[in-house]
RNA sequence: GAUUAGCUAGCUCAGCCGGUAGAGCAUCGCCCUUUUAAGGCGGGGGUCCUGGGUUCGAAUCCCAGGCUGAUCACCA
């Protein structure tokens, strides 16, 4: 009673003792020969019953039904579900009966790991089973799981908290095992990317996460602090400024899977770290890098679902190429039938107010059209469109369009009423990469604390020449979403942010 | 940060107008050699999120705090 311990987690530590009685390691050190996953058998075994005669399988215990001197267990390994059947003379052939009476049916618990070898067999009810001879503990438990059961489609008892799901994430992946899809599609989706960029003779590079200046995002920045250099240094909010500077140096593509870190809110689409992939190619402008976006995703869409079309909530996103295009006035224009090409700040708030978007005394004009446009058009947008042609102010790394006035040559790819990715033509011309940060300086004055900082050595690099080059990112987790249909960044993350926990028993 | 909902057994939840805490699964004991939300009989298990207050008496009412979800604001 002093223990701290729940009554199942004494009954399993004293298990755990007399099973180390009887001489059996609840945490044996020998490599346990696995030749088949549960997956597999079931696919298989219904063609040819020959097959899986010596199974050799090793997984979770989840259920167990005991029959007197017979039992059924729930065995779960990476692949899903199968039941073994253990009886008691097969497992045990001599006079002892010790491993069946006692150790499987007394020791033993659900959430255990065991080994068993044996042989496949259709039961009275027509479930594909194994049939164990032999039967090996692995693990003990030492912690009661969560208990979820099903009869047909229907779930009893579903683990669905959301606190205890996220900050105990393998229990989660235990007991609902389509977490653990999620992630497998995550990193189908990842290495599809990956494969498509190679294909491309672009170089996987990797760059500073702690950068003494913040750059190539608008956002605020974690801070830390390094003792030895005894100076402050920033978790860096986006790589751009870095892989620009490779550009530079002489590679004509380079890319990066990125984390990055924004000192902001957390809601059910930003978690305070992300993944981001950067990619710059040389030599190539936005118009190119629309294409490329369209072919890549459409082709991880492909990959992972071999089709185009994904359903996302209520809808059916397609991402077979191409893509519907816009421009930002076009596109404000069609939602709310004023065309605001060339109208100054005053107007533009004006109109804001008119159309009940809400705007405060630090946005700029850049800003203001970009408000209107987060309310009143992005939201709209499901079907995978591009929109293209931003407004100067609010794109200060992006090259100034080369025929429309006040504008640079910047898409953003819009989906399911989110962002998918942002790219440009990268500003390339120093002089005006200095007057751009100068006026970002102007904005931080004005009030808007997520205005860039002006960053020497990047000017100093572009001052030595950089190629006209089209630039990309692309949100990962966004993308993951999407493609799993997930309703909040948390499900496409193992870990989530959470404050921490107060105390954990035992 | 604001608003709002929730927090009770290992899990999922009930608990009315304040009167000493309940169910199913899990767990423990017994029975059961093709079951499948296995079944039958019997038992044990609680910091009712935390701290105050009101009251003879608080899971329940009041106040403060914690954590989580949702919505909003900032952002990708």
């Amino acid at each position: 009673m002093t223990s701290g311990f729940t009554e199942q987690e004494t009954i399993r530590r004293n298990s755990l003792n007399e099973l180390i009685r009887l001489g059996i390691n609840p945490y044996p050190p020998d490599t346990f020969e696995v030749n088949v996953k549960a997956a597999e058998i079931k696919k298989y075994y219904p063609a040819d019953n020959s097959l899986y005669q010596q199974t050799s399988i090793a997984g979770r215990i989840m259920s167990r039904r005991i029959m007197g001197a017979a039992s059924f267990v729930e065995l779960q390994d990476e692949s899903g579900r199968i039941q073994l059947y253990v009886k008691r003379d097969d497992i045990c052939p001599g006079e002892d009966k010790t491993l069946y009476n006692t150790v499987f049916k007394k020791l033993l618990d659900i959430g255990d790991i065991i080994g068993i070898t044996g042989y496949v067999f259709v039961t009275q009810m027509g479930e594909i089973t194994i049939h164990a001879k032999s039967l090996t503990l692995l693990c003990k438990s030492l912690r009661p799981l969560p208990i979820v059961k099903e009869k047909e489609d229907a779930v009893f008892d579903a683990f669905t908290d959301p606190e205890q799901r996220y900050r105990q994430r393998y229990l989660d992946m235990i007991v609902n095992p389509e977490v653990r899809d999620v992630f497998i599609k995550r990193s189908i989706l990842v290495n599809s990317m990956r494969n498509y960029l190679n294909a491309k003779t672009y170089l996987e590079v990797e760059t500073p996460v702690l950068q003494p200046l913040y750059g190539g995002a608008a956002a605020r920045p974690f801070k830390t602090h390094h003792n030895a250099l005894d100076m402050v240094l920033y978790l860096r909010i986006a790589n751009e400024l870095y892989l620009k500077r490779l550009i530079v140096g002489g590679y004509d593509g380079v890319y990066e899977f990125s984390k990055d870190f924004r000192n902001e809110g957390m809601d059910r689409f930003h978690n305070p770290e992300f993944t981001q992939m950067e990619l710059y190619v040389a030599y190539k402008d936005y118009e190119w890098m629309m294409e490329l976006v369209e072919e890549m995703v459409e082709k991880i869409a492909l990959d992972l679902h071999g089709t185009t079309q994904v359903k996302v909530g209520e809808n059916l996103v397609d991402f077979k190429r191409p893509w519907k295009r816009f421009t930002m006035f076009e596109v404000i224009e069609h939602f709310t039938g004023i065309n605001i090409d060339g109208k100054p700040e005053e107007e533009l708030a004006g109109i804001a107010k008119e159309l009940n978007v809400p705007i405060d005394r630090t946005m700029a004009k850049g800003k203001i059209i970009d408000q209107i446009f987060g309310e009143k058009c992005e939201p709209f947008l499901i079907q995978p469109t591009f929109i293209t042609d931003y407004p100067v102010e609010m794109s200060p790394l992006a090259k100034k369009h080369r025929s429309k006035d006040g504008l640079v040559e910047r898409f953003e790819a819009i989906c399911n009423g989110k962002e998918l990715c942002n790219s440009f033509s990268e500003l390339n011309d120093p002089i005006d990469q200095r007057e751009r940060f100068e006026s970002q300086l102007e904005l931080g004055k004005r009030g808007d604390d997520e205005s860039m900082v002006l960053d020497e050595d990047f000017l100093r690099a572009l001052e030595f020449g950089m190629p006209p080059t089209a630039g990309l990112g692309i949100g990962i987790d966004r993308l993951t979403m999407i493609m799993t249909n997930s309703q909040s960044i948390q499900d496409v993350l193992f870990f989530p942010q959470m404050r921490p926990e107060k105390r954990i028993t035992g």
